[in-house]
RNA sequence: GGUCCGGUGGCAGAAUGGUGAUGCAGCGGACUGCAAAUCCGCGUAUGUGGGUUCGAUUCCCGCCCGGACCUCCA
């Protein structure tokens, strides 16, 4: 087994991974605030850590993966508000599309995936920790972190507290100590989410979720913590200083992985730009695994430009590769993944080397080789990739009455056979115009779709 | 303004102190009635100016360009 190397966001090097207990593997990802359809942005910080786990899961016994849902925000608030519905009903729906939507890419569920609504009780009791240590203090019924008492502030995200002072972009309230404070806990007005705490009818603030669910789930200290590099700082910068305040001589997380921005058309999504693209947007006519296998084709730390081009070349890969599975017997799960794919992916998740790995076991298995085949399928299993027949990926969505296409192949080999190649090709055009394409075969004619 | 990351062929995207992967696109050929698919072959790249070195795309410095973050965005 290759040793895993993986990026440490708090380091700001690559560096051999060492779980703090080899039998059981920690994860923490922060998930989505569920108040809308999640975008392919979320999706790529989702789908990297879905490889990380289905790595560590591949060289560990055990993994433990936990994933939030922020069920709480004022975001919610105010879409539910703006929708007429209520907070409940908006978060339900939500989380129900993301789980669909996250499962039509193949991302697996995490082992545990904890709602804030449901661990106000532990948030409180972090927060009283924070105060009894004076490490946080009550004002005007909001209840702050003070970052000057904590020393190792700023750390993590690699920035001084002076930097962020002389950058501040937002106002900052009056009842802060210093600038930099951070809300664990403010007050709720009557027709807000609220629950009742030592500092009166409140809702929490957004980092302490986090830390109460990861100790909760996790522990003190665990592995991995991950998400978007937009989180580094001020949310995973305030979880730690929070956490490493109430459990002084714990790591927290003992390796921070963060992967980069995605692009739409070389621009940054945004609504203003009308280039916001939910996950459903892409897929209502783009096949679920081309959307994956684009994601993967950068590695997680580069920025990612997302194009339609891009989408049709991840398409194209994937009729090669499913042409060289060709009608394999179903999946062993014996088949080992070849040693240079659990290579580039040990390398700090190398996903573009190990597809290129992949290309070259593509072309070994279109001349013939088996073994070559099987290890192409195994390592597919690795990314998430391949996981259906070749016939299904091909034929999916065709939206077409296979028996006529059948019918139609009948009639157009007669022609041929007759030599009337007007009428051959008259009915492979009419079939190409319908999205269905032909290709004559040393066993026959077969179909697939555009 | 501050902090950090990055600039590789037409496009996407790896790697490396010593002949720069892979895929798409393009070109030529094989196969095919013609295609498609497959196979064989070809061309094209390290932003810019210095420095270190026998040798730099890689390490260092300046410049230009792009991106992220700078208090609730994956």
């Amino acid at each position: 087994m290759p040793q895993l190397t993986l990026h440490d966001s708090s380091s700001r090097t690559t560096v051999p991974f060492a779980p703090l207990a080899p039998g059981n593997v920690r994860v923490y990802y922060c998930g989505p605030t569920v108040y809308d359809l999640a975008h392919i942005g979320n999706l790529r910080a989702m789908i990297t850590a879905d490889i990380l786990v289905r790595l560590l899961r591949h060289l560990y016994p055990r993994v433990t993966y936990v994933r939030n849902i922020t069920d709480v925000d004022d975001k919610i608030n105010a879409r539910a508000h703006a929708n007429g519905e209520t907070i409940d009903s908006l978060t339900a729906r939500t989380i129900r599309d993301f789980h669909d939507d996250l499962a039509a890419v193949g991302v697996l569920p995490p082992d545990v995936e904890p709602r804030a609504t449901h661990h106000i009780g532990e948030m409180i009791t972090l927060i009283e920790r924070l105060i009894a240590s004076g490490h946080a203090y009550e004002a005007q019924g909001h209840v702050l972190f003070a970052v000057a008492h904590f020393p190792d502030y700023g750390k993590l995200s690699g920035r001084s507290p002076d930097d962020l002072l002389a950058g501040a972009r937002v106002e900052v309230a009056p009842y802060k100590r210093d600038a930099g404070d951070f809300v664990l806990w403010k007050p709720s007005a009557p027709g807000l989410p609220g629950w009742e705490s030592p500092w009166g009818r409140g809702r929490p603030g957004w980092h302490i979720e986090c830390s109460a669910m990861s100790h909760r789930y996790l522990g003190e200290s665990f592995d991995i913590h991950g998400g978007g590099s937009d989180l580094l700082f001020p949310h995973h910068e305030n979880e730690r200083a929070q956490s490493q305040c109430c459990f002084p001589h714990s790591r927290f997380a003992n390796h921070w992985v963060h992967n980069a921005m995605l692009l739409v058309n070389g621009e940054k999504m945004s609504k203003s730009l009308g280039n916001f693209l939910t996950i459903r947007d892409v897929l209502s006519d783009t096949p679920a695994e081309a959307l994956r296998l684009l994601l993967l084709h950068a590695q997680y730390r580069s920025v990612l430009n997302f194009t339609r081009t891009g989408l049709d070349e991840a398409k194209q890969t994937l009729n090669r590769f499913y042409r060289a599975i060709g009608d394999l017997p179903p999946p062993d799960a014996a088949d080992p993944v070849p040693a240079e794919i659990l290579t580039a992916m040990c390398d700090d998740l190398n996903t573009p080397r190990a597809l290129a790995e992949m290309h070259a076991l593509a072309d070994r298995a279109l001349a013939g080789d088996h073994a070559a085949a099987r290890g192409l399928r195994a390592s597919g299993r690795l990314l998430g990739l391949l996981g259906q027949s070749s016939d299904a990926w091909f034929r999916a969505g065709a939206g077409v009455d296979e028996a006529e296409i059948d019918t139609l192949i009948a009639e157009r080999l007669a022609a041929r056979k007759s030599r009337d190649f007007a009428r051959a090709d008259a009915i492979r055009d009419d079939l190409a115009a319908r999205g269905i394409l032909l290709e004559d075969g040393p066993t026959g004619t077969i179909w697939r779709r555009a």
